[in-house]
DNA sequence: TTGCTAAACGGAGACACCCTCCGTATTGTG
DNA sequence: CACAATACGGAGGGTGTCTCCGTTTAGCAA
């Protein structure tokens, strides 16, 4: 049933492979589509006609340790300790995901709301897991009633963009986390 | 002793008046030089020689009014009620800064602590501005004592950039700014 | 094996962007 | 009024994303 030739996919996984690398050491900007093919060691033709921008490639790139996130709520969850130490695990967690590709977090931050965007399923993804963490510790009467999951994207991915910017060690980045886990649970 | 011909000195406020304007309306990167060059009826040859970089034009557009947020933040402090009221008006005032022009909240959080951008006076002041409120609100034993400005800085920043980013409303943004000031104000 | 067709390949080049260079035009001073 | 000194304009260099199309190759059928 699949029709895509065996030299096609084989491509296709390299070129993602190698675009993976190369964005992860330089960043979004710093790498151009020329350089990929390059380094691929394929025609620009060939990547665009597997990933028809840029954008699309940056998010096949990213794909695999996306997946991951979901494992990570559930682990920041089961965890032991108070709702605030959990809550601030997941939250370390999640900056860390989105700030292991540099640019990566302001990319899918943006895409917050944009169901056009390349990142609409990773921002999915996102906002999901969120939203378990929430309901679990409000069902513990740790949360205030009025955070939404949406919300909390926005801020913790706010703060995951300025470490990634910035070169913010883990230190900052928990005392940046911290203000915003104190503000949104219950006094 | 001004050096400066006078069809020079209308040109470059004539070419800083247009640059506002469409940097204000579309965006950092939506507006090129052609652009601008073109619209305010003068060669890239001139633009280039008033502004060296697109960031210098983009800086000298956003001057004016970076330099009235002293006022804001005297103003928020002089303001009537409750700590946490006057913490919030000027986040709120700082946020609305920010976003005045597009994409400018992204520009101007990710400088802070890069002194060599062409925005690292911006970032001074508003580094001070928010230093200012911080120490008048400690005194008053209102704030955490582990807070400090440049965090802030950078929270607030983030907030700015996501709102600017996928254009919220005021009152999202104040949602967002509350968790904030409640997890820096003390408990 | 061989022949054929649909699919994939590669890279020249279109277009847009930031910025530089230099011949031309203008200003204002002696 | 002449003549530096200064400012002007826009062609074009370098680099980026992305397209188009002639060439090559994989996979199948005889």
């Amino acid at each position: 049933m699949n029709s895509l030739r065996a030299d096609a996919v084989r491509n296709r996984e390299h070129i993602a492979d190698i675009a993976r690398q190369l964005f992860r050491e330089k960043g979004y900007d710093a790498v151009s589509m020329d350089e990929v093919a390059k380094t691929a060691g394929v025609g620009v033709g060939t990547l665009y006609r597997h990933f028809p921008t840029k954008e699309a490639l940056y998010d096949a790139a990213i794909q695999a340790w996306v997946e991951t996130v979901n494992a990570a709520a559930a682990k920041s969850l089961a965890g032991e300790g108070s709702p605030r130490d959990r809550l601030l695990a997941w939250f370390q967690a999640y900056v860390e995901f989105l700030t292991r590709h540099k640019g990566a977090a302001w990319r899918i931050t943006s895409a917050l709301g944009d169901e056009g965007s390349p990142f609409a399923t990773k921002c999915r993804t996102y906002l999901d897991a969120n939203q378990r963490v929430i309901d679990a510790l409000a069902a513990e009467g740790a949360m205030r009633r009025d955070v939404d999951a949406m919300q909390l994207c926005r801020l913790v991915g706010g703060v995951a963009a300025v470490v990634d910017n910035s070169d913010l060690d883990a230190e900052a980045a928990k005392s940046m986390l911290a203000v915003v886990a104190d503000g949104v649970l219950a006094d």
